[in-house]
DNA sequence: TTATTTTACGCAATCGGTTGCGTATCATAA
DNA sequence: TTATGATACGCAACCGATTGCGTAAAATAA
């Protein structure tokens, strides 16, 4: 009674009298096979139960229908809405999702690399971890023409594409944003700048710091892993500056290291935004809970997920080539909330 | 150049004038391969680039080293935490994760199980939907001995594994926290009653209700998404409710709803906890950056995960018997904080 | 009616490891 | 020296679906 034999191809093509090449090609809606026996093969699935063993496909098709997925973490707001974008798109289009994190470890990162590429998956997505300095672990994809793309933490690479947003754009509206509201020494909370995302929020940065005749100072530079901790003590750091170099506004590279950097300073009595103002990035549900609320920048995690999968998928059924697109840029909207309001006239 | 033939076993046993079956069983570490042998054959996997076939060795050994996880959505903090729990476990023994999400829809689960099937996973890990009424659709697991384990969302079943929390001790301890603390009126948010997690947070809450002698009402029950919009809709009820017939708190089955009743009770200008005490549940990082912040039931999306995928490991490695298992509880903390002090005395 | 094309299907090789069984080689025991 | 066992490895079938090629049967044309 239990563990019965699977039922294959074989059972089915017996069980009818037929091939089963017949079977195979009736259960793919092969034009070669005539409407009464395709039926009567789809009769006899049901019937007998069969369910197909994908890998035995896998072997000869030499294709997985799976996509392998690499992020630095998990649980984080934007990824999992990332990877809940994927898994729309994958899904739509019979593919599955084969997902691992790096934990911002590249030798994690390349063992991942090395087991998604040995299942076979028929293409990559990945978001590089905080430490990657070169992409040779991707060499085997590359060479056996496996698609690659990356996303939000991409890497400058011809052979694959990249899907994100412009941090650069962003950074510099969110900087000049706060210089409209009469910031004048602005400090940045940013992150590792071997990845591009806070590189490029760095260089808006600064530029809008520039092109408003803003000096750049290094004192009110802090690089970090952005975390809960980070901005917490970011806000230990400022406390310890004397008044008049402290900053009258932060602009963090997320939201989670300004969210406690800001609640670290309430708690040591000042105000936000009229002692110091806030501007964070991610659009974090944090960021509409905190008093008062974190401007921000809204980016799409599922968006950017779906985009990445969908694109993947279609080169894929080769329906559209991602050879001639190298980058594909989705919109991030400054979202002006209340931590950074200094004027109160909302004209 | 590009485009070489795949490097097999078949290249490595020629290249060292040994058969296949030797390569196989050395790479597998076969005892009986001479240490001689074996070492010739990892160097020649080192020379020739060789890369196993996972699936080639699926079809024949009928495991794949791959779990599916099937979860209502992927984006919450308390799911990806689970996520990235098991994919820590499964990554340590060298499995992988296929990860899909039903989206609190029956159909969509059971498609995923489909698939799920048919990719051969060893073992399946599953939250179910929250409208999900039987489990047929996971038949084909049981009849084919795939264990499976319930994690969080859990069905009874007795011939598989549920992990979660005491879901009714832990309710219990929130509402009697409250009753502590002086409140008459308590509101109850919960989810679906369909789904073990609310129906015995519910029961907990009445238990204390009642051994407190204070009644139950319908009207001070809601039941819901319990989404942001369901927070927020719930604040609205509230507010219609004359004065005398006012909740004096409110007991939420997750974070989210009451976080996002409370925002709405403060902008109608009732005080919390003074005029109304919360609680929630799950401890979600938005518990405490919300002003006051939020009494709740820390409860690790992690342990839950990490916990489920190692007993699935170990039961499929023969380390240990599922089926002795039936239930595998974690602790849960209640953790107050000010969402619900009145009394001010920290004593 | 015969030749030709189309339709529908079967044969058998194939994908790349895995594994039961058989055996040559060498060490040890008698 | 011969019998016995252990060790190390090869042979070949096998997992289950896919697919190039070949062909019988039916349909159409000549």
């Amino acid at each position: 009674m239990s563990d019965e034999r699977e039922i294959t191809i074989y059972d089915i093509a017996k069980y009818l009298n037929i091939s089963a090449a017949t079977v195979s090609r009736g259960l793919k809606n092969n034009p070669m096979i005539s409407k009464a026996t395709r039926k009567k093969i789809t009769d006899a699935v049901q019937t007998l139960g069969y369910q197909s063993n994908a890998f035995a496909s896998n072997l000869r098709s030499r294709h997985t229908h799976t996509l392998g997925v690499i992020v630095p973490r998990l649980n984080s707001y934007f990824m999992s809405s990332a990877l809940a974008g994927m898994e729309n798109a994958a899904n739509r289009y019979g593919y599955n999702l084969i997902i691992a994190q790096s934990l911002e470890d590249v030798e994690k990162e390349k063992r991942n690399a090395a087991t998604m590429f040995n299942k076979r998956v028929d293409g990559l997505l990945i978001s590089l971890s905080s430490n990657t300095q070169h992409i040779h672990h991707l060499e085997p994809f590359f060479k056996r023409k496996i698609p690659v793309i990356f996303f939000d933490r991409v890497y400058p690479h011809d052979e694959s594409t990249s899907v994100g947003i412009n941090n650069f754009e962003a950074a510099y509206q969110v900087t000049k944003h706060l210089i409209d509201q009469g910031c004048k020494r602005i400090m940045h909370l940013g992150g590792n700048v071997l990845r591009n995302v806070y590189q490029e929020r760095l260089n808006g940065y600064r530029k809008a710091l520039q092109d408003h005749h803003l000096p750049f100072t290094e004192q009110l530079h802090l690089t970090g892993p952005l975390s809960e901790q980070a901005g917490t003590d970011a806000a230990g750091h400022i406390l310890e500056l004397s008044p008049n170099k402290r900053p009258d506004a932060v602009f963090s590279a997320n939201d989670t290291a300004a969210v406690y950097c800001m609640l670290a300073l309430q708690g040591a009595g000042l105000r936000i935004p009229e002692d110091i103002a806030f501007a964070g990035f991610n659009n974090d549900p944090i960021s509409k809970v905190i008093a008062p609320n974190l401007t921000t920048v809204e980016y799409s995690g599922d968006s950017i997920g779906h985009t990445a999968a969908t694109y993947l998928i279609n080169h894929l059924k080769g329906i559209s080539d991602l050879h001639a697109t190298n980058a594909i840029t989705l919109r991030a909207d400054l979202v002006i909330r209340a931590s950074s309001l200094k004027n109160k006239n909302p004209e």
